[in-house]
DNA sequence: GAATGATATGAGCATTCGCTCAGTTTTTAT
DNA sequence: ATAAAAACTGAGCGAATGCTCATATCATTC
């Protein structure tokens, strides 16, 4: 007769698995910071991550979607700390915090991040990385649909050019090294306002 | 006796030169705006330019070289624009204009001028691409400097910034294929006045 | 301890790419 | 016509890179 005791559940193992990929994830990351795109090969990554390359190709399909999966991961970083600032009463006490998670996040890894939003244009969207993306913009629809925000424009095209100019901004500050999260925040706030309420 | 009458000047056979360097530069835009970097290669821009790959290293020491020769071309024509705006006789008039500059620049090849921000920023400064940069940022400093446009923060802050917010809200809206030059260009008035102006 | 599946390895293949150089063609000067 | 200078050519070298696959190790189950 067959054996009638339950099934020990068969997951611990992909512990493994998961702790590999989460290295080579890390290991793409520190790589581009350090180098961009030009020291970022397959083979680097894998061995920046102490795995081999076989490694990686089994967890990644290609170099792209090693990639892809980096953004997603720090996007998904980004879209937690905004998501808390919607429950904030006022939009206008919103935005604020959406804008000091963005500086945050941007400052957090500034090369890395600069990066990334570069790459996330150009690299053909996949289905994760979509999601993502979308997923952030619904955040800045909500927002900018509140009583307080609303401006002369539909609130697509202000999400967009408020997007534009947070992320310009901060990309710029990042790239000549200002590190003073709290002044940057204020100038992006005025800005933001500014583009807003003027007429 | 020796011939008196005056040496011709013995430039004109650089004009050929002139040309295969023109048509270099040219297929380099083309190729990037098609394909961006993905197919930007030393052997695809000197076929495209209808000359040999010797030629091409003929003219330029690397491939960086010729990305930069490109970057200088672009930004020169934008400096051009640039500069007529500084006539005007009110510090409004004159951001009014350059925004627009920026916009026309920005939206005629909307492709191309995204990539090469982006190379800029990426490229390690040769001489050339230095002192277009620093040309155009003292057109900016300039212009923050006039009386009507003064704000709470260093004119150098605020042109960074300001150029910030202009590249960034012109390239996410070519991004997106916007074309509309006049609706852009209020909409980024309005972000970089409100930034000037809001308190 | 034997069998099975999950995971890891890394030599190496196929391709691409930046660039060189020995030689040819074109232009200019006399 | 001739020679020198300027411009152009393109086969191909060496290095790098994305990725495969045959093999090896480890974990789990019975």
């Amino acid at each position: 007769m067959t054996d009638h005791r339950p099934r020990p559940r068969k997951q611990p193992i992909q512990e493994r698995a998961q702790a590999t990929v989460a290295a080579l994830v890390e290991a793409a990351a520190r790589i581009l910071e350090e180098n961009g795109r030009a020291g970022f090969s397959t083979n680097a990554v894998a061995e920046r991550a102490g795995v081999s390359i076989g490694s990686l190709y089994q967890y990644f399909p290609s170099k792209e979607a090693l990639l892809s999966a980096l953004i997603v991961r720090e996007t998904n970083l980004l879209i937690a700390e905004a998501k808390t600032a919607l429950d904030e009463p006022t939009g206008r006490a919103a935005l604020t915090r959406l804008i000091r998670a963005c500086v945050a996040h941007q400052l957090r890894r500034p090369a890395l991040a600069r990066l990334l939003d570069f790459e996330e244009a150009v690299l053909p969207r996949d289905i994760e990385t979509a999601r993502v993306a979308e997923e952030f913009r619904q955040i800045g629809l909500s927002l900018f649909s509140r009583p307080d925000l609303t401006s002369q424009e539909p609130p697509l095209v202000v999400t967009q050019d408020v997007m534009a100019i947070i992320k310009g901004m901060i990309d710029a500050a990042g790239e000549r090294g200002e590190t003073i999260q709290i002044d940057l925040a204020a100038r992006v706030e005025r800005a933001v306002l500014g583009y807003l309420t003027y007429s």
